[in-house]
DNA sequence: CTTAACAACGCAATCGGTTGCGTAATAAAA
DNA sequence: TTTTATTACGCAACCGATTGCGTTGTTAAG
């Protein structure tokens, strides 16, 4: 028991060459069934245990995918990444699974270990302000499939799994008008990230649409962290012409809004109605009811596992598809009540 | 920049072994100052990378931890995860993470999987209904640190992280029958965990200090699950003598249940009092803000990294800690306001 | 009966480090 | 100058598979 048997022993025990066990062991067509009965028998009675150490020096694969996130706690990551360990592990891969937590240079050292660690591919959704991208070059350049999830990048080669996040800005800008909001602030993230800057996008294009104005006062630049609560509580409360919408990029972070705005007694959505971001939980939870746009973070991480097994498999070729959208939808709650 | 250079060529280049050049790397003692300075220059130079797969091979050892959890889109398990990973990155450690999704079944295969793989260590939250822990016995048997976090089992040799629940538990009742509450629920998950079994063991605790009667129509137990917000909230809108009173094991599972309530046009918490589990961040979102015991998933994740490193480095003794309560604590909400 | 064509397996190199042990070289002690 | 320690490396086995190529025993075709 205490000793680990290998394909040598049991080449030895069956008389037999090392080169046949393993091939048997892998249903190898050159090699007949009854020799492979005897093997595959021999083995599961010795208790056999085939050595992953040895399989991927020899293989130079690790059977791995290499995850970075930036937060491991948030609700959208850790839906994502359900997903794609489902996939993943029902494809036979490990998840190694690492957190950049907003810092680029987590971020380097984080693609740095998974290279050197051997991960077959690795999936990425970026940190906050990374701004280079030199970090993936030794993926790309070896050929190593790497997918940009959410937070994504155009890199050549790489594919990008996102929903419209500017279509989404849009409708959720316009849900808010078509209820009688007359005066809008957007609330999003740092705007070097597509998925933030995206949505002021949408943001824009609805108000553009609508012949409503737009200037420096109408979207806040946040880290969507609770800490930000109290500046952009005073924001809205200082501003002379009073909001009456808001279109927030975390339904998170439009729950602390909502609360901290209640605080000041403002009524939702009488005084003020909200949009939010992603669909978490949270959204039906609170009072009133989050309006927030559904992101489908399980089945964008479903998708990215999917995507990445079959490039593996070479069952994708990896300039067929760069980028996959998914679907997003608006879901009219309390929130946004006329 | 194709072709990855190894020691041999480190070897060749610099006309010494390729063991002396292993060692060099390594900062082994037996190696002169000198030829250390030149192998590592040269190495530099020549961009060499250090193939993890024949490390991995040579030392039977792959620096990575293996992690099982029921659910990774859970608040307290993504938490104690970004806690873990941390302190892991910073060891040096990779994470691999796989999910029960509650099932046995699952951790069967996952825990088989991560032996296979040849993790270092292995980090378990059990699935709901686990009650046979064989697929652990490998690890046991080959001296694998194995360690249990929050939802546990004593197994020799393991060690344990946990809270006291009981504790708890009893904290919270007596909180509740403080505050003017005559009548209780407990609303649980699966009882073969200890986690819910200890917190309804406080719950029995307090009401026995209390003189207050408690019987089967007193408990719950559920799968936590949404779905079974409608059978509870019938339960408690049905029985006879009304409940004044709720502990929840879950702040997920109370925020649901609290809608559910309110819908019911019960007033919280002039006609009923609750307190949940676990301060998630939605604790203090939703209305009226939660009650709940404080359980510091993020401080029991870097304890948890801490305590495996350890271990690895055999800087502890696996016998010595067999098990590590962690402080929990009461925070009073709006919820069970008098 | 010969020979071509397979089928079924053995050989041995290879993957890229690690490490116990032996030894040459230099230094210190006798 | 010879002996004894030490220091600094080299040798080669080892970790446990995978795999290209060559070889043998059979079978079918000529």
């Amino acid at each position: 028991m205490d000793k680990r048997i290998t394909i040598y022993d049991l080449a030895k025990t069956l008389g037999v060459s090392a080169g046949t066990v393993s091939r048997s062991l892998n249903d190898h067509q050159s090699i007949s069934q009854k020799t492979k009965d005897r093997v595959i028998s021999k083995a599961n009675e010795l208790g056999y245990k085939t050595n992953k150490f040895a399989v991927n020096l020899s293989k130079q694969k690790s059977n791995t995918i290499g995850v970075i996130v930036p937060k491991l706690n948030s609700n959208f990551m850790s839906t994502l990444l359900a997903g794609i360990e489902k996939i993943a592990n029902e494809a036979g891969y490990n998840l190694i699974i690492s957190q950049s937590l907003e810092s680029t240079e987590k971020e380097i050292i984080n693609a740095k270990t998974l290279y050197d660690s051997g991960v077959d591919a690795l999936l990425v959704s970026l940190a906050y302000d990374t701004s280079n991208f030199d970090h993936f070059a030794n993926y790309i350049r070896n050929k190593i499939p790497l997918i940009f999830i959410d937070r994504v990048q155009d890199l050549t080669n790489c594919s990008n799994l996102i929903i419209d996040n500017r279509l989404a800005g849009l409708e959720a800008t316009e849900h808010l008008i078509a209820q009688g909001c007359k005066n809008l602030l957007y609330i999003g993230g740092n705007l070097k990230r597509n998925v933030y800057s995206e949505r002021l996008q949408g943001f824009k294009d609805a108000l553009e649409k609508h012949q409503l104005d737009f200037n420096k006062t109408h979207f806040l630049e946040t880290n969507l962290n609770p800490d930000d609560v109290e500046s952009v509580t005073q924001h809205i409360v200082n501003i002379k012409k009073p909001i009456d919408g808001l279109f927030v990029a975390s339904d998170n972070f439009a729950a602390h809004i909502m609360k901290a705005l209640k605080k000041e007694n403002y009524k939702i959505p009488q005084d003020i109605k909200i949009v939010g971001f992603n669909n978490d939980p949270i959204s039906e939870l609170i009072t009133p009811t989050l309006t927030t746009i559904n992101y489908p973070g399980y089945e964008m991480g479903v998708l990215a596992g999917q995507s990445v097994i079959s490039q593996l498999n070479g069952s994708i070729d990896l300039h067929s598809a760069n980028s996959i959208t998914l679907r997003h939808n608006l879901i009219k709650r309390e929130s946004t009540l006329k």
